[in-house]
RNA sequence: GACCUGGUAGCUCAGUUGGUAGAGCACCUCCCUUUUAAGGAGGUGGUCCUGGGUUCGAGCCCCAGCCCGGUCACCA
């Protein structure tokens, strides 16, 4: 974009990054390329040498890193090499680096001009120090890669305490590859992220469920009740939504005789942000035919069991205060009689009249576009939901609520619908998967009556996906979970923002000009028509306000169009 | 969207009824061959988020705005 061109060519560089750029060009005046093009060949890893120390001992590797910190001593240093897989200390000595006169490899290369947050690589051999640190002993250098900019300073104590660590929440997320290189534990969380996925991917594929990739770009954004996205296709100029829900594309492929299919989709949805919410998010969703709501609970209490031990090696975990533990079976417990038990009413059966006295009674507010459904939801997310902090199953929801789910066995007021809550938030929302083309239409219409009632969240009608139903789908149990949550309940973060790599942020405001503002330039041409002029005499002649004046004043010396002298007879303003 | 915190050096942070902008680390110069939050001596470095205002004088007070975070509201 030529906005950040513009900023990049006027940024005006710290003093920090002049010394680095300084570096640089003597690096290549000294004939070393600071940006090599060869290929680096390594012949271990950091993690691999401290794992099996003893049997590295005393032999030749070659190590390629980030420098993260120097300790200079004269002839000899030491620094900290960081690689992928982790850290460890080289030691580095004048004579073992250097054959020459003057060394320069040592006293100019490594002492001078390289940096914190250089990329390097080093041949030379592991031993231990005096004092029992494992280190490699360097005998050759080669620089790989020049950093320009300086990396925050986080060090850690014998204790293991961290210091002046890099905590700024805004500088983390919108610069992630710093917060990636100085802060170990945000590393650590994301290779956790995928060691979850890997593991739920493990579980389905070893049952021969097939991995789907389904449209993102929907022209009815359908599978579940939110605001979209919307965007425009220029070629076929029609609206496109980004998708809020991939379940009614992966039941198509159900209707296509697919047994069991799955997808790890982005979804987005144009609602508020805060620590749970972040626009784009990641569900997986799965649908397998022939089966129902119970053997969905059985498969996810199997599949979180396995995801816990495959990601921290234990069902037993602490999220924020609380120990809560993945270890199957969880209880199973009805929607209604979960409000029963919280808020002391029945309310079962009731309409929603009476379901609005209830709320009234227990002080949740309510207003007139609210069917049963949703009453019953309000009841239970402000009255039940933060109780629930063991995983548990909160089953047969209404089926005002549900218009995807097959109505309930047994009730026909209830669906074959859950929620896995844990934590006392949602994980996971299952069902067993309405599959009567005729009744799926009735309730798309009912949720079209709840639209023009005033809901806004009300799911729009899928024709296609009803002809797709219409052609016969399998009885079918399907299940969404938060991936993010997961990842969250799973490292315990209590922000979506720090499981995420790149959270959604506004846009950083522009770095300032060189460019002189229109005040510079009036008090420019006042100082070249009579030059030098004394100093509260222009200021005087510019007619700006005390702040005004100082700031412009300020401005132009610092580009350096004019300069302010101090003599006996006063102080003058001149131009350079 | 509402309310509350905060925004000062590359990083982490101090900053006194409003009176010339500070510390630690980093950086620069010098000393130092198994150190480790290495150490010792000296030094450089600032759009105090932005724009107005009050004042002889604003990092600090007032007004408007921007950005992060938190709480609530909204929301699968």
């Amino acid at each position: 974009m030529q906005s950040i061109n513009l900023n990049y060519n006027s940024m005006q560089l710290t003093p920090l990054e002049i010394i680095r750029r300084e570096s640089l060009q003597k690096l290549r005046e000294l004939g070393i390329n600071p940006y090599p093009p060869e290929e680096f060949k390594t012949t271990t890893s950091i993690k691999q040498i401290i794992s099996n120390f003893e049997e590295f001992e005393g032999k030749e590797v070659i190590l390629a890193g980030r420098m993260m910190s120097r300790r200079i001593m004269g002839k000899a240093s030491f620094a900290e090499l960081k690689d992928a897989s982790g850290r460890m200390q080289i030691y580095i000595n004048r004579d073992e680096i250097c054959s020459d006169e003057e060394a320069v490899m040592y006293n100019t290369v490594f002492k001078k001009l390289l940096d914190m947050g250089d990329i390097i690589g080093i041949r030379g051999t592991v031993f231990k120090t005096n004092v029992g640190e494992e280190s490699v002993k360097v005998k050759e250098l080669t620089v790989l890669s020049k950093s320009l900019r300086p990396l925050p300073v986080v060090k850690t104590d014998a204790d293991g305490k961290i210091h002046d660590a890099f905590s700024d929440a805004e500088l983390r997320y919108r610069q992630r590859y710093v917060d990636l290189i100085v802060n170990d534990t945000v590393k650590e969380t994301f290779i956790k992220r995928t060691k979850i996925t890997t593991s739920i991917r493990e579980f389905f594929n070893e049952r021969g469920y097939l991995e789907v990739e389904t449209p993102i770009l929907q022209p009815i954004p359908g599978g579940a009740a939110a605001r979209p996205f919307k965007t425009h296709h220029n070629a076929l100029d029609m609206p496109l939504y980004l998708r809020i829900a991939n379940e009614l594309y992966l039941k198509r492929l159900i209707v296509g005789g697919f047994d069991a299919v799955y997808e790890f989709a982005k979804d987005f949805r144009n609602e508020g942000m805060d620590r749970t919410h972040n626009p784009e998010f990641t569900v997986m969703e799965l649908y397998v035919a022939y089966k129902d709501y119970n053997w969905m609970m059985n498969m996810t209490e199997e599949l979180l069991e396995k995801v816990a031990l495959d990601s921290n090696g234990t069902t037993e975990m602490k999220i924020g205060k609380n120990d809560v533990s993945f270890k199957a079976p969880y209880p199973r417990v009805p929607i209604l009689e979960a409000i029963r038990i919280h808020t002391g009413f029945d309310v079962a059966g009731m309409n929603d009249i009476q379901l609005k006295e209830v709320c009234k009674k227990v002080g949740v507010e309510v207003d007139e576009t609210m069917g049963v459904g949703k009453l019953i939801d309000e009841l239970f997310g402000s009255k039940c939901e933060h109780h629930y902090i063991q995983p548990t199953f909160i089953i047969d929801y209404p089926k005002e609520m549900s218009p995807l789910t097959k109505k309930h066995r047994t009730n026909p007021d209830l669906t074959e619908r859950f929620e896995l809550m844990v934590n006392g938030k949602e994980l996971a929302n299952a069902y067993s998967e309405l599959n009567d083309p005729i009744e799926q239409r009735e309730r798309f219409e009912d949720q079209l009556k709840l639209s023009e009632k005033g809901d806004d969240e009300a799911m729009f009608i899928d024709q296609d996906f009803i002809r797709a139903l219409e052609y016969g789908m399998p009885p079918t149990s399907g299940i969404g979970i938060g991936i993010d949550r997961l990842v969250m309940f799973m490292t315990n973060n209590s922000s979506i923002q720090e499981v995420l790599f790149f959270p959604q942020m506004k846009p950083e405001k522009k770095a300032p000009s060189v460019e002189l503002n229109d005040d510079e330039k009036v008090l420019l041409e006042l100082l070249k028509a009579t030059t030098p002029i004394l100093l509260n005499n222009l200021k005087i002649k510019s007619g700006f306000s005390n702040k005004k004046w100082d700031k412009t004043l300020k401005g132009i010396t610092k580009h350096n169009l004019a300069k302010v002298n101090a003599t006996d007879a006063g102080l003058f303003v001149e131009v350079v």
